[in-house]
DNA sequence: CCATATCTTTACGTTGACGTAAATGTAAAC
DNA sequence: GTTTACATTTACGTCAACGTAAAGATATGG
């Protein structure tokens, strides 16, 4: 098993190319919780796991509320029924705004794609233009 | 035709959800060019466009001056193929940051999906046991 | 034993993206 | 004609998300 390992604050940071002083950031703001030998801190691969979490969403353009607002639904959520009812409505919507982003995404794409055919199209006019006669 | 409409800076505010102080903002960043009638602002159809855009952009989590950078990629380019060719290299660029924040966004709706299944499993789960027999 | 590296905390600094307040201009409405 | 509703500029305030500097604990190598 891999899942017994421990990280450095070092090693979290390169590996993610984010600073030691961001993981204690986060950490500040409740987001990650490592374990303590003694002062220096144990990241364990849940952690490891916590911080990829965070990184993406960063990544989509979320704030670290709204990071933190998502890892709880990741967080193992002690049972009652009620609670798990609530739980996951909060999943349903937060995929219902994840769809919208990609929505948004692909129009931008497609905004793109459509300027790159364009783009395409008036680069070899114009070649074709430079190889008219006349033109030497 | 409608692309000649302009519209006033409350108006573009309210349809986007926008304070005027942003709108101000924007253009003094240089991401918005509205005219002047005398004092006050008069945004075209163009001006309402590069709204949509940026707005868009804050959306998918880009920074003003990254947002900025996508809507130079929109102003048409005063040819020259070095040029054409330059903008098309930055679009398809773009493109695949683009299509790199998908994947992110997959694969959180994916998880997210997942985690729905597993918790309408486990409710079922926990009605059946509140079902049983002694449970009374 | 001492230097070097890596960890720690505390605390002030910075940048981006606006908010908000103050003072003023203009145009329609009563 | 003055109130009402909207526009303007200038300028200081604010919040998030860290950066950075200072000062110290810990361990490892030479």
């Amino acid at each position: 098993m891999d899942s017994h390992r421990t990280y450095s604050i070092r090693q979290l940071s390169k590996e993610f190319d984010v600073t030691a002083r961001a993981l204690r950031f986060y950490e500040d703001k409740g987001l990650i919780h490592p374990e303590r030998k003694g002062q220096t801190r144990l990241y364990s691969s849940r952690d490891r796991a916590r911080l990829q979490l965070i990184l993406r969403g960063k990544r989509l353009g979320f704030s670290l509320i709204e990071i933190q607002e998502i890892l709880d639904l990741y967080t193992p959520n002690d049972h009652g029924v009620a609670q798990m009812r609530a739980t996951l409505g909060k999943y349903r919507r937060q995929i219902e705004t994840l769809k919208r982003q990609r929505e948004d995404i692909d129009a931008a794409i497609h905004d793109m794609q459509d300027g790159c055919i364009w783009l395409e199209g008036e680069i070899t006019k114009m070649e074709a233009e430079n190889l008219k006669p006349g033109n030497a």
